[in-house]
Formats: structure tokens, C-alpha cells, sequence
RNA sequence: GCGGAUAUGGUGUAACGGUAGCCACGAUAGUUUUAGAAACUAUUGCGAAAGCGUACAGGUUCGAUUCCUGUUAUCCGCACCA
């Protein structure tokens, strides 16, 4: 068998096909050695930086859809560099992170060894698929010459604050002298002469307008990671990575103040060629609503207080029937009355230990409690009482809301639920049911509102404004959804934060005093204090031998907020970046990654962009100029259905706890036609008792659950389903073939399989279910890039990735496809070759030839320049196709097709260009231009359509006039024909387009 | 619920408002081959044909896959944000 192949192979090399495998090893070789795509850091051409979302190097490696973005982007590059312009295409690695801590903890490996592999490994798959980066300028956030620079514009937002009156950050000295010299007014109660207050007065004083600075927050707390996560950490109430809950706890955070430039990063959004949906989101995110602040005062003989609310809606004050508080609201125990007070506790920790998780899984239960208080209306004078409730969020506006019920459907559910009054304030449309939801449509004329009556609701808001603010009851106000971004993680693989504790007051250190090293500990876990890891470091780690450093370090966003201006200048040791790389490089002209980083990363790195140019310490505002966000290829997961029998006493029993699992039996899989069956027939009572009776005859069954079985099955009712159900279990996809599982692999899988019973289909075969979800090490539908190169060679997974489809738009791998692909390169390489031999012809390229040649440079630019490259690989297959048939081995005409394939297929292209005389890269040879004139034909085919429906085609010279043509075209056998004996009543001819007859 | 995107053969997809299905995959038949694979040739949206066909229903237009309005489905993001 061996040998025969073998064979074979070695008749087929005698044929000479293109051995991509040598060719591409060699020039991969040339271009590292030869450096290549080594980007000068000035230069008479004109600059283009095409750069790639920075990889998180994780253990799984890259799968094929990673390469997605890089080819698309390597593409561009290329491209640029032929069209004359001095290209920055770099790569590195935002090495610090969540996923090698994990591995650490569980295996006691530094995280710092785990990533160096993981980079190796990312290193030489990048390497096989022949990108144009500049390794020379490599970054990795973890390095200490890299980080030291993450921790030193950490210091700069340390001693900034944001001016609200030049809209900019400045020095936080200019905030000293303001207090100083009583320019600003210190809030808060600490006295006005800012050189009697303590430094911890002082200290305290700043941190509220730092942007870098600490305070009491609420924070998303994780304990199964151990640490604090940033909302967009956080999906659906659990980790984003992991997958552990996630409550609320209030504690003492670094924060940055990315809160202050909201407005600006909303509003230079639309000068950004970026994706509406990632706008959007950023919207969305950013979440800017205005309205006013309005205070209720409270009613008490005993204290003086006031409610302050936030809402978008004045116009509807005269319809609040209740004002209901965050539970966390800092006047919930004050407010509570002696009546009310066990209510309120009781409630206040329920509250507090629901899980986000379940706050948010359940949004649909209302839950709240009276507190015995009331406010008065500042209008009517009434009493309106003050309610408790979680559908309000603590760290919104206020953290408290005046309820109308009759037009905010949140506020109708809880009156609902409560049996609280709804008053009805604004007229809705004649049919209106208020006994089913409320009127929240910003539209009609307020009624029942005294002063307001008649007004539409926009004029009605204009009103109210005006007259809380004439009587001081609050004031216009913008809020943002957008909350200060924490920074700190009781992590250990991150940067340390530059910070030190003197006296309790924190100080950063000097800039010469960087990088703060990330210190060795002997566990990557938090101590028995629960203090971060850091704390574990020795004790000689301190700051000048005495002050405690923060323990905490920096989330994964830090170094990835600025790294586009790092590998400007990549090995500056000075500054961040020069001025000079700076002034030249400006910022990302082309930026291609995935959509998922939408809200994170991309918000981070416009905040930190802006923050550095309001220093002046770079010239741009905005990091990228544009965006694509390539499209997630998806992995295709194959399923097997294990069965999962379940009895519990008690049919009512949800909770498991009476079950009878029968785990000790062997699993049994039951392939996709039998669960079919399953999923389809509600009634299950035949398989369940299918089910046992095999398991009694393969002797699966012990006697404890045979008694157990005796005991309790007996009496009940096996058409509930709940009894049988099905596991869907992932199953490695290298596994599986054609849908077809290999059940002797599958068995050595894992342990518990080993004695695996199948149900398969008739043919003995098991097939599995498949299904289209992100590709990911956890549902095992991985396909590795290396593979493919494997089998087909780098320019083959190139131009198929490319080939596969838009790449903006999400798509499941599927290799059914490559040998389409594969087919082509050696169609190309036929097109140069005689047999094995080159064979080229110096003669002058005829006109079809030529033709073709320009047509498809035309192409392939318009499609380059607008990211179409799926369709510039078909207009590839196009012109080999058209060249083969013409049999056409002119120079003139290959030589210029080698260049034009170099972005796409580089390899081939250079080994090409290298037979074809040449002693230097393709990679620098010029793009060719398109000359139209070869395009233009004497005549052209018109379409001669009736009514719209195309009837026939009809040859005319193209400069015959409109005229002509019409005349021409009615003299025609088959226009009679199609007209049936009938006038035309109109005749459309456009030029060189179509003949349009309206009968 | 809000926002964004998408919808075309068996499949991936292509069409500046102007011939719907380019380019591939798959399938079918044939040539070659001990067989398989590969290569090559032909056919391949549906329909016997007239004709009908771009998720569905309208509209604008001489002409709509493309523009507009509404509906449905799918995917993604956000979600009690007052």
C-alpha cells in the first residue's frame, strides 16, 4: 500500500506539478533572510500603516479563522507596497492575560513560560502562511521594555484631570493652583484654603479628578477567577472567559475616568470610516441621554432630606404616583419607617444576593417593598410614597426614578405588580388599553397635568424644563450610560500598577523608577487574606524597602490601548514613541479585525488616543482611520446524544434531589435518527422502558439500582419526558467524517466512554449532529490553519480564505471547496510551463490576450481598493481560463500577471517572477496599470428586451446613435415577432447597455 | 424590548438601477485508468414546453437582486440605563 503510493507520487513529481511545498519553504526563507518586508522609518514614499487586532497568543493556537483578517490585511499591504508606498504592516502579541494564569494556577507553570510556547507556536503558523509583517518591530505587552511604557502613560493619567472648561485633559498641577488660588471652589466640605489641608486631604481631594484614580466602587466581582471584571468582561451576567457568576461587591478600585470623554467619543465617531453596526454599538455603549435632574423632598417631622431623581421625561411629572430607590440608594434605611423596617431588610438582602446572573435571567419578576415613606409631589402638594425596587440600577443617574406607571411600561409593571395607582397624563390614540401596557410613545397632548394641559410632549418638556429650573427643583442634565473603566485585577499576569502606599496615601513612582517589575511569587493565587496574588511577593518587594506597592495589576486592555503607536518606534527606550515616528506614522490607516472587540478594546484605544494627543505627545485624535471587521468563520461542531435516564420519586421534584441517577450503567449514544425520533415523539414511555430492558440483559443493571427501580419506577408515568432526556455532547470533529463518528476513537476518547454502547443506523453507522457555532477548543471544531497547509500550501488556504466568501460576513468552515482553488495554481503554473520546462515567448502579446490582461487588472484594483477579494480570486480563475484557452505564453502578459498575483498568492508569484529573469523580489516590482484601451470594442451585443424581459441579443457598432439603433430595430424579423402585430408605445435605448421596447 | 446585519440553485457565492446565477464546489454522463484518485469533455435554477424564478407583500421606474415602505425568518451586539 505504502510503496504504490509512493509511487504514484513519484509519477506524478515526473510530471512536474508545482511543488508548492519546496517552493514555499523557499522563499518564506529568502524573505526572513533577505528582510524583506522591513519598513524604514522615513522615507520619500508616501506612508501607509495597515495593522491587525493585536492576537492574544492562547494555548489552542490559531484555527482558520484567524488568518482571515491577516490575509485580507497581508493582501492590502502588499498591494500598497507595489503601489510605490512605504507600508508599516506589523505584528505582535498583547501576551498578558487571564488564560495563561489559569494554566499557571493549575499547573504551577509561570505564566511568562507559557506564553513564550504559545507565542512559538503562534510564531511559526503565522510564519507557514507567508504574511509581509516586519518582525523586527515584534511587541509583547508582557515584555518589561514594552510594559514599562503601559505603566508610564498610566502615571501621566495619574497626574491629569479633565478641564471641563478647554474640554481636555490637563496636568493635575493646573487643578492645584486652581484651588490654590481660589479659582475653583473645593467640594465636599473640606475648607477653601487648600495649603491647611492634610497631604491625605489633598490626596483624597485629587483622586476625584485624577483620571487614573481610586475609589469605593461597585464592582463586578468574580470569586471563581478571584478577581474584579470590567463590564464588557462580563456577558449575561457570568465571566466572559470561563463562564463563573459574577456578583456586585462595593470596593476600592482603580478606576480610569473614561467617563469624561464621553461626548467626545461619541461625537468623533462620525468623522470615522468605520462600520455602522460597530458605531452603533459604541453608541449604544456610550449611551447618552439628556434630560433633568429634579429633587422631591421628603416628609418628615424628624429630618430634612431630598430625593433627587434623574428622568427623560418631565413632561409626565404630573403622572408619578410612587418614586422607587436603587436598593443600594444611600436613604433606604433613613427612609424606612419602624413599620416597614423588617420588610426592607428582609428585602435589602435578597437583593443583594441574587446574582447578577439572576437579576438578569429573571427580569420578568418584579420584586420590591415599601418603604413607609413619602415624598411631596413639588407640584400637586400630594403625598407620593417611596418604593424599593432592583429594576432600578444603583449606578445610573441617581440611583433613583419618579414612577409613571401610566406611561413607562418598567414603572406600569411594578405599579401592576404592587396595585399602585397609574394616572394617565398624555392622550393616546383613541383605542388605547391601559388595563394592558402602558403609553410610552413620546407623542400627544398631556392632559390631567395643571399647567402643561394641551401641550404636545416635546413643548411640554420645554415648559417643565424652564420652570424646575425657575423654582431650583433640578437642572437639564446629560448622563452617559458609560461607566469609569476599572483597572485594577487581583491578578497576578498583568502590569503591575506604578503605585505605592505612603501613609495611605497612594503616590506613583517616578518615571526613572520604571518599569516596576512584575515580582516572582510562589502561588499565582490570592492569599488566605484574600489579598491578590502580589501580596505574596517577598517582603523585600516595597518601594524604598518600606511602602507597600498595589497589589493589583492592570486588565488585559492596557497594553492593547496603545500598541498601534508602539510599533512605530518599537525599541525606543526613551520614550513611547518619538515624536518624529509619531508626526510620520500618524495613526492606523487600515485596521482589520474582529467585531467582538467593538465595546472593549476599541473604546479603550480611542480614550487613550485622545488622552495622549491632549497632552500633545501625539498629533492624532483617533487611532484608525478605518475599520474593517472581518467576519467570524465559524466552526461546524459535530454532536453525540448520549442518553440520560432520571427518576425521581416525586414527579412534582424539580430540584434533583430525589432523583435516581443511574450513572453507574455504561453510556449509551443513540445516533441522529433515533434522537430525531426522541425529539419528535413527546411520548417517550417505549424507549425509557427500551432503554432499561437493555441495560437489565447487558447486565448493566446492579442491584442497587435494580432495587431502587423496584422502588420507585414502578408507579410512575414514563410519557413525562423530563424522565429521559438527551445529552448533546461535543465531540472532536477530527473524529467524525462526513457526519460519520470513528466509534474506536471515540472510545479511547475519554475513560467513561470506553465501554460506550451505540445505537446506530441500519448500515451500523453512528452519525453525529452537526451545528454552526464559534470555533473554539471547548466544543472541539477546531480546524488548524497548519492542516491546510499542509495539504495544499499557503497560497491555496490564502486565496481559498479569500475565495470563500465576503469578508465582512460571518461564514462555517467548509474545505469541500479548496481543490477549486488548488485546481488554479496549477492551472497558473501550467500557464508558464511546458511539461517541467519554463517556456516563455518574447514575442508581442495579441490583442485578445492583451484584452484579457487588462480587463483583469482593472479588476483586481477596483476590487483591491474595495476589499472584494472573494471576487478578485474568481477574476483570477477568469483570466487563467481565458489565457490557457488563447494558449498564450507571452511575457508581455504573464509578467504583469505574476505581479498581480503577488499580494494574494506570494510564493508562486516570486518563484514566477524569479524564473522569469528577475533577480529581486516581486515584492517591490510596480502594480500594472489597466490601459483602456485594449478594453474598447467596435460593437456590442445588445440585449433587446420587451417590456423589461430580455427576448433576443442584437450586434451594432457602439457609435451608432439612438436613433439608428431604434430604426435598426424594427426592421428585425424577431422585434415583429415579439411585438405581435402592436405598436411599441415607447422605445428605451440606452447606448452600449440595452434596447428596451414597452409594448 | 432596542440596535445592527443578512436573506439569490443541492452548497460557497457573483451581478455601476440595464442579459440573474459569473467563478467554484457537488452531482450526472463520457474519455483515460486493473481499481481508486487525478486529468479532460459535456450537462447541471425550476419546468415537457409556453413560461416562471433573487424570503414574502406592496411601491417608484421604460426596466428592480439592487432604491423606498411594510412583513417574516436567521445571525450578531446591547439590554430594567428612567
Amino acid at each position: 500500500m505504502y510503496l504504490r503510493k509512493l509511487l504514484i507520487s513519484s509519477k506524478n513529481s515526473l510530471q512536474m506539478e508545482y511543488n508548492f511545498r519546496e517552493v514555499e519553504k523557499n522563499w518564506q526563507a529568502y524573505w526572513a533572510k533577505n528582510k524583506t518586508f522591513k519598513t524604514e522609518d522615513t522615507s520619500a514614499k508616501p506612508k501607509y500603516y495597515v495593522l491587525d487586532m493585536f492576537p492574544y497568543p492562547s494555548g489552542a493556537g490559531l484555527h482558520v479563522g484567524h488568518p482571515l483578517g491577516y490575509i485580507a490585511s497581508d493582501i492590502f499591504a502588499r498591494y500598497k507596497r507595489l503601489k510605490g508606498f512605504n507600508v508599516l504592516h506589523p505584528m505582535g502579541y498583547d501576551s498578558f492575560g487571564l488564560p495563561a494564569e489559569q494554566y499557571a494556577i493549575q499547573t504551577g507553570q509561570h505564566p511568562e513560560i507559557t506564553t513564550k510556547t504559545n507565542i512559538a507556536r503562534y510564531r511559526e503558523q503565522l510564519d507557514k502562511i507567508g504574511f509581509s509583517f516586519d518582525w523586527d518591530r515584534e511587541v509583547r505587552t508582557s515584555d518589561p521594555g514594552y510594559y514599562k511604557w503601559t505603566q508610564w502613560i498610566f502615571i501621566q493619567l495619574f497626574n491629569s484631570w479633565y478641564n471641563p472648561e478647554t474640554n481636555k485633559a490637563e496636568p493635575i498641577t493646573a487643578l492645584i493652583n486652581k484651588f490654590r488660588s481660589g479659582t475653583l471652589t473645593i467640594e465636599g466640605g473640606w475648607g477653601q484654603v487648600w495649603d491647611t489641608l492634610s497631604e491625605k486631604q489633598q490626596s483624597d481631594i485629587l483622586l476625584n479628578y485624577r483620571l487614573a484614580f481610586l475609589s469605593d466602587t461597585m464592582v463586578n466581582w468574580c470569586p471563581q477567577l478571584g478577581t474584579v471584571l470590567a463590564n464588557e468582561e462580563v456577558k449575561e451576567g457570568v465571566s466572559e472567559r470561563g463562564g463563573y457568576p459574577v456578583e456586585r461587591k462595593l470596593m476600592k478600585q482603580w478606576s480610569l475616568r473614561i467617563t469624561a470623554y464621553a461626548d467626545r467619543l461619541l461625537t468623533d465617531l462620525d468623522q470615522l470610516d468605520w462600520t455602522e453596526s460597530i458605531k452603533e454599538a459604541q453608541r449604544n455603549w456610550i449611551g447618552k441621554s439628556e434630560g433633568t435632574s429634579l429633587k422631591f423632598k421628603v416628609e418628615s417631622s424628624k429630618f430634612d432630606e431630598v430625593i433627587e431623581v434623574f428622568t427623560t421625561r418631565p413632561d409626565t411629572i404630573f403622572g408619578v404616583s410612587f418614586v422607587t430607590l436603587a436598593p443600594e440608594h444611600e436613604l433606604v434605611e433613613k427612609l424606612t419607617t419602624l413599620e416597614q423596617k423588617k420588610a426592607v431588610e428582609e428585602y435589602i438582602v435578597f437583593a443583594k444576593n441574587r446574582s447578577e446572573r439572576e437579576r438578569m435571567a429573571d427580569v420578568k419578576k418584579i420584586t420590591g417593598v415599601f418603604t413607609g415613606s413619602y415624598v411631596i409631589h413639588p407640584f400637586t402638594g400630594k403625598q407620593v410614597p417611596i418604593w424599593i425596587g432592583d429594576y432600578v440600577l444603583a449606578g445610573y443617574g441617581t440611583g433613583a426614578v419618579m414612577a409613571v406607571p401610566g406611561h413607562d411600561s418598567r414603572d406600569y409593571a411594578f405599579a401592576s405588580h404592587f396595585e399602585i395607582e397609574k394616572l394617565i397624563i398624555i392622550q393616546p390614540p383613541v383605542d388605547w388599553d391601559f388595563a394592558d401596557k402602558s403609553y410610552d410613545e413620546k407623542e400627544g397632548k398631556l392632559v390631567n397635568s395643571d399647567f402643561l394641559n394641551g401641550l404636545e410632549v416635546k413643548a411640554a418638556i420645554k415648559k417643565i424644563i424652564s420652570v424646575i429650573e425657575e423654582n431650583k427643583l433640578g437642572k437639564g442634565k446629560t448622563n452617559f450610560r458609560l461607566r469609569d473603566a476599572i483597572f485594577g485585577r487581583q491578578r497576578y499576569w498583568g502590569e503591575p500598577i506604578p503605585v505605592y502606599y505612603e501613609n495611605e496615601i497612594p503616590k506613583v513612582l517616578n518615571e526613572n523608577e520604571l518599569p516596576l517589575l512584575l515580582p516572582e511569587v510562589d502561588k499565582y493565587l490570592p492569599t488566605e487574606t484574600g489579598e491578590p496574588p502580589l501580596a505574596r511577593a517577598s517582603s523585600s518587594w516595597k518601594y524604598e524597602g518600606k511602602f507597600e506597592y498595589e497589589y493589583s495589576t492592570m486588565p488585559g486592555w492596557a497594553g492593547s490601548s496603545w500598541y498601534f503607536l508602539r510599533y512605530m518606534d518599537a525599541f525606543n527606550d526613551k520614550e513611547f514613541v518619538s515624536k518624529e515616528a509619531a508626526a510620520y506614522w500618524q495613526n492606523v490607516d487600515l485596521y482589520i479585525g474582529g467585531a467582538e472587540h467593538a465595546t472593549g478594546h476599541l473604546l479603550y484605544v480611542r480614550f487613550w488616543t485622545k488622552f495622549l494627543n491632549d497632552l500633545g505627545l501625539i498629533p492624532v485624535s483617533e487611532p484608525a482611520k478605518k475599520l474593517i471587521n472581518q467576519g467570524m468563520i465559524q466552526g461546524v461542531s459535530a454532536f453525540v446524544y448520549r442518553l440520560v435516564l432520571t427518576v425521581s420519586k416525586n414527579p412534582e421534584d424539580n430540584d434533583g434531589a430525589n432523583t435516581l441517577s443511574l450513572s453507574d450503567l455504561p453510556p449509551v449514544f443513540i445516533s441522529e435518527k433515533f434522537f430525531n425520533i426522541l425529539k419528535e415523539n413527546k411520548n417517550n414511555e417505549e424507549a425509557v422502558k427500551a432503554y432499561l430492558r437493555f441495560a437489565n440483559e447487558t447486565g448493566a443493571i446492579n442491584d442497587r439500582i435494580k432495587e431502587r427501580q423496584r422502588k420507585t419506577i414502578g408507579n410512575l408515568n414514563f410519557g413525562d419526558p423530563k424522565y429521559l432526556q438527551v445529552n448533546s455532547l461535543h465531540v472532536d470533529v477530527n473524529f467524525v467524517n462526513n457526519n460519520v463518528l470513528d466509534k474506536e476513537i471515540f472510545k479511547n476518547w475519554r475513560e467513561e466512554y470506553k465501554n460506550a454502547i451505540f445505537i446506530t443506523e441500519e448500515n451500523g453507522d453512528y452519525i453525529c449532529g452537526s451545528e454552526v457555532e464559534k470555533m473554539s477548543k471547548s466544543k472541539w471544531n477546531v480546524v488548524s490553519p497548519d492542516l491546510m497547509v499542509e495539504q495544499h500550501g499557503a497560497d491555496c488556504l490564502r486565496l481559498y480564505e479569500m475565495f470563500l466568501g465576503p469578508l465582512e460576513q460571518s461564514k462555517p468552515w467548509s474545505t469541500s471547496g479548496i481543490s477549486g482553488v488548488s485546481n488554479f495554481i496549477r492551472k497558473l503554473w501550467r500557464l508558464y510551463h511546458n511539461g517541467d520546462v519554463l517556456n516563455i515567448s518574447e514575442e508581442p502579446a495579441s490583442r485578445p490576450e492583451l484584452k484579457t490582461l487588462h480587463k483583469t487588472i482593472k479588476k483586481i484594483s477596483y476590487d483591491i481598493e474595495n476589499f472584494s477579494f472573494n471576487t478578485s480570486v474568481s477574476n483570477f480563475m477568469i483570466c487563467v481560463n481565458e489565457l490557457t484557452e488563447l494558449k498564450c505564453n507571452k511575457r508581455e502578459i504573464l509578467e504583469p500577471l505574476a505581479i498581480l498575483m503577488s499580494p494574494y498568492a506570494p510564493h508562486i508569484a516570486e518563484e514566477l517572477w524569479n524564473k522569469l529573469g528577475h533577480t529581486e523580489s516581486i515584492t517591490y516590482a510596480k502594480f500594472p496599470e489597466c490601459n483602456e484601451s485594449y478594453l474598447i470594442e467596435s460593437s456590442f451585443n445588445y440585449p433587446i428586451s420587451f417590456n423589461g424581459k430580455t427576448r433576443f441579443f442584437q450586434e451594432y457598432d457602439r457609435s451608432l446613435s439612438k436613433e439608428d439603433i431604434e430604426k435598426e430595430i424594427l426592421t428585425l424579423d424577431q422585434t415583429q415577432k415579439y411585438l405581435e402585430g402592436k405598436t411599441p408605445k415607447k422605445i428605451i435605448v440606452v447606448q452600449n447597455k440595452i434596447v428596451n421596447i414597452v409594448i
